[in-house]
DNA sequence: GCGAGCAACGTAAACGTTTTCATCAAAGCT
DNA sequence: AGCTTTGATGAAAACGTTTACGTTGCTCGC
């Protein structure tokens, strides 16, 4: 039933080399008989096989995407970004999420062999050994957030370092010295990295500060219990910066219970800019990601190693962040506001 | 360089055919060979090429998913549901995102053909002869959120009316008369079914009102325009009914700007219950859309198309939607709350 | 012990494209 | 005019599977 280039050669009464080429706009036929192919296409509502061509092209034009568990914003925008860009190069996206086992991950990876033309892997999962074992090498891929540089895939991260350690530099201009940190959880690679930028901050502008961190998980229960313990210990820090937002808003909530005002009597900043930062009161100063940004970037990456391969496939990539200024910090209390980079407020 | 079936057949020094049913479970080989064929698949690493098979199978086990430029939680939400059914039954997901313009929808429609073996299609902007255009009609279909009706594909639709009257009752019960509402887009189908439910709710149990009904567009920006005007009028609803949250954040504001007390000088309600509805102050209570079950259905409902095609395709569908009270309807602070079916709060 | 039946296995066609190669006509060159 | 070049077109091979159809050898019932 359905219709195939042989109707559409006889339609046009031509030879299916000749539709094709026509089809393709890989030349050798006449404009004239190109129209008439096209009509006759066009006649039939034909459309090409695509596992008929993939077949013997060896092209799928599809790219997959392998990703973790993710909600909300952070998985709608990371797949815009991907799509769009995608889109833009004629490559279909195809997704496999919520893989939080290991051999889950490795089963969808060997499920898409062969269907995709690269890859896309955000997972924290994901060490050498996996990937040795599950992606064929000759499989473009590219690795999002991931602390891998194995010189053999491209990786693009977010610069969570730099992030971490503008947002220090901007709450030690506003004048807060004794800053906390809560970290997210010891697995993670972004956790990590934010630990280590506020780390080095410190380290570099309050030398002789040995600034309080804490331990947190991401979560905001996470974040409500280091709120706790951070007002319990003798000196109560001045500003309380937490490695993601859904645990800062947990510490927000921490210092409601004990009456203090923020940023008044303790400033705080998050990290990711999730859209709830904006609507709790006050609103929370925090570092922006820009996710749909970073799926472009990585789908972009991925084009060009499909449409190029070869052996300059590895290589590690930055995205940075821009610190937002909210209420949350104290910056818009304070009488001038220094220091920061990249700086911006909410319109 | 990549393994073919042959290089298994020669490995295992049987014909291809052997090796294809052993590998698919068609019966016809002796154990013995069975396993010899499996061993020479795993030491070769063998994975079918996808598209030959559905070369000749004429099954891709992919399913398409066009989808509307949707945010947040939505997105993510549902697509977790249907990937979750989708992997459950083998089947790889198409994603393609972002389509406002008709024609944009179309091209995805098109691109899709022959990539898969069923669709999923959520867009307020398909209607039939969107369908009879650009949908192969033997291709099996699910319409998410459609008004379409038209006896030719299976629509899976939220219970918008259902959950609209049961709020209503809700707001009723806890003792507001005078109940205003803000719609959403008027060519939005769950905004008209919404305000649908909402007036058949008001005729029914205060038949002789005549409720405040003020047009929105379902952004935050409208529900702040839609919040001032609702004060600005002589008498003041007891009870404000946003057509979803992010307007009823924005009432929330411009009754913060009023200096009103919500619930205590008036109540509000949302719908959707998008994670900042838990966030603000007061928490909104609104009606939540178990929007990974909406997945879910859609994806078994497909699968159960792909499986068994047949006249039978066309039927409608309808997913409850359960009333979450926090604290803006003012539920917490009335004597005794009575009213709204399928309550619940959050623990 | 012998034909029938059956299970295991192999051969080859088919799926719908792209692409190489050959063919052929027209056009350009000397 | 004769030869070469060029450009359009067609025939057929190839891509990697599945599957209908044969072929083989074995078992079973008599």
């Amino acid at each position: 039933m359905t219709v195939t280039i042989k109707d559409v050669a006889r339609e046009a009464k031509v030879s299916v080399a000749s539709v094709s080429r026509a089809l393709n706009g890989a030349g050798g036929v006449t404009t004239a008989t190109e129209k008439r192919i096209r009509e006759a296409a066009a006649r039939l509502r034909y459309v090409p096989h695509g596992a008929a061509r993939s077949l013997i092209t060896r092209r799928t034009h599809t790219i997959g995407a392998l990703l973790p568990d993710l909600h909300g914003e952070f998985f709608s925008e990371l797949i815009r970004g991907i799509d769009q860009k995608a889109r833009a190069h004629g490559l279909h996206l195809l997704v496999s999420s919520a893989h939080d086992g290991v051999d889950d991950a490795a089963a969808a990876l060997r499920a898409m062999q062969g269907r995709v033309d690269g890859i896309l892997i955000l997972s924290s999962r994901v060490d050498e050994a996996f990937l040795k074992a599950n992606l064929p090498q000759d499989l473009p891929a590219v690795l999002l957030n991931s602390p891998l540089e194995d010189g053999t895939h491209a990786v693009l991260n977010i610069d969570n370092f730099a992030g971490t350690y503008a947002m220090v530099r901007h709450l030690l201009g506003v004048g807060h010295e004794r800053i906390a940190f809560v970290t997210g959880p010891k697995d993670n690679f972004d956790a990590q990295q934010r630990e280590q930028g506020f780390r080095a901050a410190m380290a570099e502008f309050m030398p002789n500060a040995s600034p309080r961190i804490v331990a947190g998980d991401f979560t905001e229960r996470s974040g409500l219990r280091a709120g706790r313990e951070l007002l319990a210990a003798k000196s109560r820090p001045q500003a309380v910066f937490a490695a993601n937002d859904m645990m800062a808003v947990g510490c927000l909530q921490a210092f409601r219970e004990a009456g203090l005002d923020v940023p008044g009597d303790i400033a705080l900043a998050g990290f990711d800019d999730i859209p709830i930062a904006r609507y709790v009161a006050p609103p929370l100063s925090t570092v922006r990601v820009r996710i749909a940004d970073l799926g472009r970037n990585a789908m972009e990456l991925l084009a060009d190693l499909i449409e190029r391969p070869g052996p300059s496939a590895a290589s590690v990539h930055t995205l940075g962040c821009d610190i937002v200024v909210r209420d949350s910090c104290g910056a818009h209390l304070a009488r001038n506001a220094s220091g920061g980079n990249r700086r911006s407020s909410d319109p």
